[in-house]
DNA sequence: TCCGCGATTAACT
DNA sequence: GTTAATCGCGGAA
């Protein structure tokens, strides 16, 4: 198994979209009780400064302040009432944006997100942003959480250089929806949504 | 307080 | 391809 190293903040770009970029092969880890869950980020998606799409648009609430924490922090809120959606925060402190993490490879823990998702299918523990909190047992206990700093969940380095990245429009917003703010590993099938509109 | 609405998913036809 | 489930958030009153 590769080694896993820790990212540390200076390595992440502040700015939005190069993060969502820059986070496309790298390894989110999990530590749970029963052992380690990871795997490989193949899909993300940008919610920027000014932008209508994104939960920060009208400031900053109880719910989504940690968007406007340092860049590395975790942001999770629940999404229709039964998914956990995991973001990264980006940009610097008092400004409100962050990253989506849509989708992950499994590299570690397979049987551990078999377990939390109730499903054996590879393709199907990861694909998907609120599958993939659920295989990593991802909830609002962990929002704030930085993900620079070895613990319950961060963020490591990849061990190679990640394929094609793709870029399209994001997924299953309205507002602002025009925007090429979807990155995704082009040949990866972990990823969720179209491989159309590719860069 | 009330109410409409999702950065989704799974189970349908 | 279509649709119901589900509930916290935040804007309106």
């Amino acid at each position: 198994m590769a080694v896993r190293r820790l990212l540390a903040r200076l390595e992440l770009p502040t700015d939005t979209v190069s993060l969502a970029r820059y986070l496309i092969g790298k390894l989110l880890v999990r530590e749970l009780p029963e052992g380690v869950a990871s795997g490989r980020i193949v899909e993300t998606e940008a919610y920027v400064v000014g932008d209508a799409a994104g939960h920060a648009y009208r400031g900053m609430t109880r719910r989504n302040r940690s968007l406007f924490l340092e860049r590395g922090r975790a942001y999770i809120y629940l999404a229709y009432g039964s998914s956990y959606m995991l973001n990264i925060s980006s940009e610097t402190p008092g400004i409100g944006a962050g990253v989506l993490i849509r989708a992950l490879e499994p590299l570690e823990g397979i049987p551990i997100m078999q377990l939390n998702r109730g499903v054996e299918r590879l393709r199907d523990l990861a694909r998907g942003p609120g599958r993939l909190a659920q295989a990593l047992r991802v909830d609002r206990s962990l929002d704030g959480l930085d993900l620079c700093q070895e613990g319950s969940l961060w963020l490591g380095r990849g061990d190679h250089e990640p394929g094609e990245i793709g870029q399209s429009i994001r997924i299953g917003i309205s507002r602002d929806a025009d925007r090429p703010l979807r990155f995704y590993l082009r040949d990866s099938p972990f990823v969720s949504g179209p491989r159309s509109f590719t860069e």
